[in-house]
DNA sequence: TCTTAAATAGGATTGATTCCTATTTGTCAA
DNA sequence: TTGACAAATAGGAATCAATCCTATTTAAGA
């Protein structure tokens, strides 16, 4: 991602952080930036591990209780796992995840065949539905390798 | 659920562990039939104390690790979930799931309209899905009516 | 029965997340 | 620019979930 880019990016979020009424704190600020260079659904102790980089000191709490608050204000999403840590997905795009039951990836895909996943009826007018995604079990291309091998 | 269906699906249950070579416990069969019973979606602790009411000095770690051993076999689901346990799923027919995000309540719901989700040609070819399914998040019709009273 | 590997109970350990609180800091109004 | 104050942070403790360890028990086949 280019540096302007990112400043851009960066920018919205700020916006994003004063409409919430949330201070603009160098940590959040960081952990932001870290984020949206993120490889694809990290982990808090992953994050914090890159982000402890340029702030020695700051507390594992801190980003985590960050990563909640980014959630909240949508700024990223948390998504769905198969037991484990949490999650994150700075994409907060429509798309389509896969997940790889051997080695835990998480593989984001597009499909114009589910574009707009409408939500039945029966759904849509009992309950508020905030977001929709299809996900996949299954085994990554890697893995797939790795298990003809025996 | 009628004790005749009950002791159906139990005996089917047993020939799938014999066909596993898993031996045929109480504990076991125990936890089998707290399962097909429960109410959807239940966590590892909650299997517990239900199950301890007839096993009384049944430990949780059997609990968790049948409940694993089921999965390996595909006597249940394990289920995506956001955060938190992990959650049990004694139905293993196809069908969708709606997460409340307010109470953590998964509610199932089946549509003719993703009847056979295809899977996109490029994930296809080099990935191998074991499962789909559609995954909403949203508002159950309980807590919605609850934020209404804001 | 007898034998043996598999399974269990119960406690310890690890891992993930949240909580607690003294200290620091961003924001806003003077 | 400064001062006041609520919000946010660091660091450690506590909680919750899952897994590991090992002595003992038990299902199943001979
Ligand atoms: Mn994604
Ligand atoms: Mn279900
Ligand atoms: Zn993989
Ligand atoms: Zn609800």
């Amino acid at each position: 991602m280019q540096n302007k880019e990112i400043a851009r990016r960066v920018r919205l979020f700020i916006e994003t952080c004063r409409r919430h009424q949330l201070k603009i704190t160098p940590q959040r600020v960081g952990i932001y930036r870290v984020l949206i260079q993120s490889q694809r659904h990290p982990t808090a102790d992953l994050v914090f591990r890159v982000v402890k980089k340029e702030f020695p000191n700051i507390s594992f709490d801190t980003v985590n209780r960050t990563l909640s608050t980014f959630a909240e204000i949508g700024v990223l999403d948390v998504v769905e796992t198969f037991g484990g840590p949490k999650r994150f997905d700075p994409d907060i795009t429509d798309h389509h995840h896969l997940h790889c039951m051997a080695c835990g990836r998480i593989i984001d895909f597009e499909y114009e065949g589910y574009a707009r996943l409408e939500v039945p009826k029966a759904i849509a007018t009992t309950f508020k539905v905030i977001s929709r995604r299809v996900v996949l079990k299954g085994l990554c291309d890697t893995c797939t390798a790795k298990q003809q091998m025996f």
